[in-house]
DNA sequence: AAAATTAATAGAATATTTTTCTGTTAATTT
DNA sequence: AAATTAACAGAAAAATATTCTATTAATTTT
């Protein structure tokens, strides 16, 4: 059971709080015609199943100085499963990089870093990322402007 | 002022908050070693100032059965104001459509989608993406493993 | 199809948490 | 050094989440 059934008020249910998990049970009862207790019970079930994640504060990356957004397209020199797993946890491990993903295609991962300016970004690349085993080779791609960025899964 | 100076108590708060908020005011206050008031009071002034820019649900994709991610880049045949913005307005209409950057390089702009199964992104492509007007191309990156997704900007 | 069981819901009561209030201390400005 | 402002703490009040009890709807079993 790797997906969960969902009906129509589940799904408005989600639709509401990846946009705004801040609203109260009587706001979301009044916006799904149900009891606050009919929504409570939903929340909880979808939290038990794992549907819901967990709740996260979204910083402003221009507030805090971290809106240098940079795609690293990495290639490995080999494709070993133990060389790859090494890659993985490496990264993982860097706080700049926001987001890595296994992907097909030209290269072998794609990452997505987020940093002050470019002179933090120059410094991340030669001290943090390349210094990581087996990059054969980095290109990097500069974010000019964010048209989107939305954390809501349609239905 | 479009950056906000951050103590080392707000940037404990933002990490924790960005991890889970829905941590009680109490709990923040225990790990800071600060009173609830004094946490409920940097709370409302994150948010006020615009660095905490709101609070939302993670939903997990794989039970939503929204876990066939691509990255597609495209290509524009012009690079005209007008039809930036036009495109950009139509892309962001697409609920499909997660995020969407204008980057430098080859390509003019990098979309993240998340759909059901390839039979779902042939469609998106089909009968969504490609009725934009003044694309030249489109190239489709597919995910094959999510090795890292973070929320959690660090300082 | 009827009875039994389970799941979903509503309203009220309770527990928890958030928010406000008042006063105090620390930091900054004049 | 005095005055002002900002940050903080503890307690009170307000709002919200959670639990409890009962009812209804849906499903399963006989």
């Amino acid at each position: 059971m790797e997906t969960v059934k969902l009906d129509t008020l589940d799904q408005k249910l989600l639709t509401a709080l990846q946009t705004d998990c801040r609203q109260t049970t009587k706001m979301l009862s009044l916006k799904l015609n149900l009891s606050t207790t009919a929504v409570h019970e939903r929340i909880k079930k979808l939290e038990k199943s794992g549907v819901i994640a967990g709740y996260v504060a979204i910083v402003d990356q221009v507030r805090v100085d971290k809106n240098f957004v940079v795609f690293c397209h990495i290639k490995l020199q080999q494709h070993k499963q133990a060389l790859l797993t090494g890659f993985e946890q490496a990264v993982s491990l860097l706080p700049e990089v926001l987001e890595c993903y296994h992907v097909s295609g030209d290269y072998d991962y794609i990452l997505k870093i987020a940093v002050r300016d470019m002179e933090a970004y120059r410094k991340f690349l030669v001290e943090k990322l390349t210094t990581i085993d087996y990059i054969a080779s980095t290109h990097s791609i500069f974010k000019i402007n964010e048209v989107k960025r939305s954390h809501v899964l349609a239905f």
